[in-house]
DNA sequence: AATGTCCTCTGACTAAAGTCAGAGGATGGA
DNA sequence: TCCATCCTCTGACTTTAGTCAGAGGACATT
């Protein structure tokens, strides 16, 4: 398997790598290049700039004194950060960057041309699947305090989906609470998985002395579901729930996350009788986690 | 379509493409380790990676000297031929190899780690895929001279071929002769396709005033089988008879060559009374060519 | 034997990419 | 208010990558 993967690592890196470097870099620098076009429409802040691409401080800064030299972008101080500078493109970066644009679109041509109609949809059904499982791979699923800001950004899109799916809506403050410290080593963990830097999906757990601990705050984004997140998350909670000497882990869930409901059964999970007294909840799940050798 | 191509390149230069320069390129730069894996562990022509590798004569040279070096590389005179040279690994070389192949597998598992039983066998299923198709289309097809290296090792390999295949094996004494000079501007033009710089397939035409040309020497390495190469290399050399101004193809087939006659038959050739005397030929078909606009 | 082509190498460059140290203003927390 | 930290910038490098012209030996063709 792992072979597979490599000889697709030799031949994607050639076909792609080379010509999207060879088609974006005409006459411009590379670097000077890809800057452009992560600046982007919008603008961004030098220091994302920095760290999306990776770059050291001065070399970033001399990359952009030259794209402001040929006046494509536009260095502004951030408004409420005195420290920070925006890049903005200038009309002149803007035409740049979608010349730029139309040689990716030719580079994407010239991969297809040589091939027949059938070869062509095949290699874009084969090119989806790859890349959807690509992006399910680099998902990073570890471990935040639910008070940093990702963990926020998960339970806010947690509740506000919950609003809009629940036959009759949705109203935290009717929900039994869950304080943040009871999410948080020792008395619970909290999962965020994160793809590109940005969160989108997370899931909870809480230890309670000599009971079953709890499976809390399963979500996942819409923009990746499908991808198997979920039962990933589900697992490593398990994986931990373990570690922590959990023998029975619990859930409590509403009738109308049907694809939830559907996920944990296939992951083992079995219904029981009420454990607690939920307002929204419909059923309730318990599974045995396998003592590890 | 094309957008679809483009998602892809995104991901898969940012997954792949970042992950492979970073793992091959420890300590050394990314073109000496390069160069290293290319040369392979059976050692390679100077001029056959200026070839693949598409370098500059002067830089590939300057490479040599510094893994030579470094004590990795060691280059002798080819016997057969005093302008080339062989380079090959010493011990050391290998052993720094054996390090790339390490951490190429290492790459390969950090994208399988986290993916599911069954996502890893579509991912797996799914590369292959891609992989066949690009490479399909980074064959190039274009006109060389029939005494050209690489037309000649394709004759070579297409009489190899044929002698491996008929039923009595094959003289090409016995055969209907064709010049080197019918099969080159003007009287007629060799098609090599060639992959990563190698030859893996061929086509003659040669055109005959009055009466219809002809199609000689289709040919395509074992390597490449399945990718829709025949195929392609038949359409460019209509293509180029039409051009010519020529309106009917004819050619002559042994019953051995199974997939080529139905290639030819699914082409729109149809099968016709002989028109020569070839004694090997068993099949004769000929083609109108539609009048381009 | 002469001539043109092929292959590799060296010398002499240039451009791009990247590193490191430190200056200097802005901010946040003690 | 002071001090540590953050962010960006400049100066002064080094290393990689790559180009171009031409030398000189080896072959192939006539």
């Amino acid at each position: 398997m792992v072979s597979h993967v490599r000889r697709f690592n030799r031949t994607v890196t050639q076909r792609i790598g080379a010509l999207h470097d060879h088609f974006l870099a005409r006459g411009r620098p590379l670097g000077q290049a890809r800057l452009l076009w992560e600046i982007g429409p919008g603008g961004s802040d030098v220091r994302t700039l920095r760290s999306r691409l990776d770059l050291d401080s001065g070399y970033l800064s001399r990359l952009l004194r030259s794209l402001e030299h040929d006046g494509l972008v536009a260095v502004t101080q951030n408004g409420s950060d005195g420290r920070l500078r925006v890049v903005r493109l200038t009309a002149a970066g803007l035409a740049e960057r979608a010349e730029l644009d139309r040689r990716s679109d030719e580079a994407a041509r010239a991969i297809l041309g040589p091939l027949t109609g059938a070869q062509r949809e095949r290699l874009v059904a084969a090119m989806a699947e790859v890349e959807r499982l690509l992006v399910a791979s680099m998902v990073d699923i570890s471990p935040a305090d639910p008070r940093h800001v990702d963990a926020r950004t998960c339970l806010r899109a947690y509740f506000g989906e919950l609003a809009g799916r629940f036959d009759h809506g949705f109203d935290p403050e009717r929900s039994s609470h869950v304080a943040d410290a009871e999410m948080r080593p020792p008395s619970g963990l909290f999962l965020v998985a994160a793809l590109y830097g940005e969160p989108v999906g997370c899931g909870a757990l809480r230890f309670r002395d000599g009971e079953p601990a709890e499976i809390k705050r399963m979500w996942v984004s819409e923009a990746v579901r499908g991808l198997g997140l979920g039962r990933r998350v589900l697992a490593e909670l398990e994986a931990r729930a373990r570690a922590h000497g959990v023998r029975v882990v619990r859930l409590e869930t509403n009738r109308s996350l049907t694809e939830a409901i559907s996920m944990y059964r296939a992951a083992g999970y079995r219904e029981v009788a009420p454990f607690n007294a939920e307002p929204y909840a419909h059923h309730w799940f318990e599974k045995e986690l396998e003592t590890g050798s």
